[in-house]
DNA sequence: CGCTATATTGATGGCGATCAACAAATGTGG
DNA sequence: CCACATTTGTTGATCGCCATCAATATAGCG
């Protein structure tokens, strides 16, 4: 059982940013947060809602999303155990953030943070960086929808993924395709005919829907550009 | 004449910043700017390179590109006049910045502004402000590429430089077809083709290809969701 | 002016969306 | 454990939007 203290050892937006090992401890001066499970499918918090907290996943998958008028999606990410999400300027949200597998979260009040911010200038340095390293990903996911082709995208998607999953050849995706869809802008019976085609082409196997053995992750980066 | 020390009044990310009040001056904290004029279609810096500064745009437009292998070129942003750009987590820049138009910017670098926040949290508060506001913008710019088609995006790009421009109906573009098109994740050709439609529609007026009247923005506004 | 860069317009084709049918996986109750 | 329902995924046929290729027009600029 989880509590919220054993969690705020730190805060942290993704394992890259874990691994570059760049941001202090900040145990003790963090506002204690709440843990909060929520189902799979169930929202975590809408568009135009008020921005009262930002999260950080413990456990499971959250999707960020967009609606437009006629329904039509766009994912902005997906957000894994470390990563941290819901920062947002003004007091509303932007997004709407939702439990793709059931999940288990830490809320933190936003205006604790930014209160503790001005006792510890690292504080908020720590979440420049997380943000700024959210915005360099962003601009990345920029060129996959503007450039690239349904196979490309499907690869980089792999790739991506397999980078944030358990080391090693077998990907275990937590997600439907329709939400591979809206993430890569494309439908999801393209992204099913793209992962035919991988396999195909001998790239990957599949084991089910959801596990991919990348055979040929090489070749899958290759693809991805 | 602009000298830098005119220039530095504080940091600033775009207008919309700005008209929210929300950033503090910090005059005789941030270290001094260097003056840097750059000409149509000259390089600021390219991706790849080492990432010591940042900048802020005096007048002129900037482009911030990211280039596949193959040539395919997907701009992030356009940067106008009090905007700030060059924002990089790691040391190396991982996209190139390009002057649209003749650009007067000033450089700061990031190593002093950063030692400035040790002494000064509301200065780290303004660069994570200006960050989460550039995260949000290229989120939105995600709902485009990824969902909208072509006549949504030219309209919506539209209303979003007419929203930077000087207010009134009437918008003065300083890039080429090409730049919108790359902007959009379109042709050239396409992004020429909505215009002529938009024009037929009775939503603008062109006035050589870069001045655009806008004559029914609330359709303009409808029709780029 | 004439040269070059930029923009428009037309003809055609391909990639991915849409519509549709089927298959597989997952879950439920008897 | 199996019949059945529901959700999720695959595969096929067709269509349409936008890319591509091509020709012409317009705008800057020496």
């Amino acid at each position: 059982m989880l509590t919220a203290t054993e969690e705020i050892s730190g805060l942290s937006y993704n394992h890259e940013a874990g691994q570059r090992g760049s941001f202090v401890e900040h145990r003790g001066l963090i506002p204690a947060g709440v843990p909060i499970s929520v189902g799979r499918n169930m929202e975590v918090f809408a568009e135009g809602e008020p921005a009262r907290h930002v999260y950080k996943v413990v456990s499971g998958v959250v999707r960020i999303s967009n609606l437009l008028p006629d329904g039509r999606r766009q994912i902005s990410a997906f957000h894994t155990a470390g990563d941290m999400f819901g920062f947002e300027t003004d007091d509303l949200h932007h997004a709407s953030a939702e439990a793709v597998t059931p999940v288990k979260l830490v809320a933190y009040k936003w205006q604790s943070l930014l209160q503790a911010g001005t006792q510890s200038a690292s504080l908020v340095r720590d979440l420049l960086t997380l943000t700024m390293i959210g915005l360099r990903r962003t601009q990345e996911h920029l060129l996959l929808l503007g450039r690239k082709n349904a196979l490309e995208r499907v690869a980089a998607f792999l790739i991506e993924m397999s980078k944030r999953g358990q080391p090693g050849p077998v990907l275990e995706l937590a997600m439907p395709r329709h939400d591979i869809a809206d993430y890569l802008g494309l439908t999801l019976e393209t992204v099913s005919r793209m992962f035919a085609e991988l396999k195909a082409l001998g790239a990957i196997r599949l084991d089910g829907a959801r596990r991919v053995h990348l055979i040929d992750e090489e070749r899958l980066i290759a693809m991805s550009a």
